[in-house]
DNA sequence: TATAAATTACCTATCGGTAGGTAGGTTGTT
DNA sequence: AACAACCTACCTACCGATAGGTAATTTATA
């Protein structure tokens, strides 16, 4: 792993346990064994590597998803592998979605990095929308929109209340 | 009003805005008219500002939605009534909700604010828990976190879009 | 005359960012 | 093949600004 994506690799841990402003170029240099000044040669500002950031994370998202088509057509239910990618991001790594994170704090986000964690949004959006469009829902915008609000919040419920039985509880089909 | 309550209130906007790290002892002090300094007079530490903030939100918060029975008793549905509390929030201040912001940077904040931010989780849950018991739903326990979960998640992406409609269309009853 | 509320004047630590330099490798030209 | 020019990936040293916090003192109020 090159040192700028370890970079990106340790700036994404420290935003999606606390933020934008939970990162210093120096905490990340140290960890990646160079020097603070240096991270300026990957990254010129904290904005442009804020921006990569989120713009790799939501690439890598949408790459774990599939289409939604393709895996209805493989049998699988769409918002099930979606549901399952929020559930592995909140159990097994521990942290918050770092968009949503992001979001949440837009208001006082370099522009730049407001712009990405927009994209990540709209893109889901598009992909729920489709998903949900497959699964012959008649409201498929309105359900896009409901799920992916359910999915960020809970995920944020259960990491503030440090239970994971919340998100469980949340997603789980009304008996 | 006094400065202890301006302070606070100066605090509210900027950690609605962009988290526990978008306020600074200055700018609050800037704000209302004193010196830096003497914010600690009111408050010893930031963690104990950040906490006492927290604290009286989730009051304030609590006492404007009222006593969910009561509001059944004089023909309201509850859960209307909290989503409008959350819509104001979002319509009126433009801002994200506090604890909604405060949770999703849980890990990085002093233990005493986390614990304030746990309340106003636990305390809603509770109230939206005998709201939805009211309402004769057969699993209000889970329709509460998912009530609470859609509001916090709609809240952030609407925000983060810029566009209230993804909150009025995530809040609308399926047709 | 107490006490509350604010002041001045600091402190240490850290922030993002810049200036200037360097060792080692690559590319381009003759 | 030789050499100049350039690039990559760092370095040391430093900048002004800002962070949270403290001690001693003054001002205002009940």
């Amino acid at each position: 792993m090159s040192k700028k994506e370890a970079l990106l690799k340790a700036a994404e841990n420290k935003v999606r346990l606390g933020g934008y402003s939970n990162f210093s170029f120096r905490e990340l240099a140290n960890e990646v064994g160079i020097k603070s000044a240096s991270v300026h040669y990957h990254f010129p500002t904290k904005a442009d590597l804020g921006a990569e950031l989120a713009h790799q994370y939501t690439n890598s998202f949408l790459t774990a998803l599939g289409e939604p088509n393709a895996l209805k057509a493989s049998g699988k239910n769409p918002i099930n592998v979606y549901t399952q990618l929020f559930r592995s991001a909140l159990v097994t790594d521990r942290k918050m979605c770092l968009c949503g994170l992001l979001g949440a704090e837009s208001d006082s986000l370099p522009e730049k990095v407001r712009l990405e964690v927009k994209r990540f949004f709209n893109e889901n959006l598009a992909w729920l929308t489709a998903a949900h469009s497959a699964n012959g829902d008649l409201n498929p915008t309105q359900s896009a929109i409901q799920t992916v609000s359910l999915l960020e919040g809970a995920m944020m419920i259960s990491k503030t209340l440090d239970d994971n039985s919340y998100f469980e509880l949340a997603t789980k089909l009304t008996e």
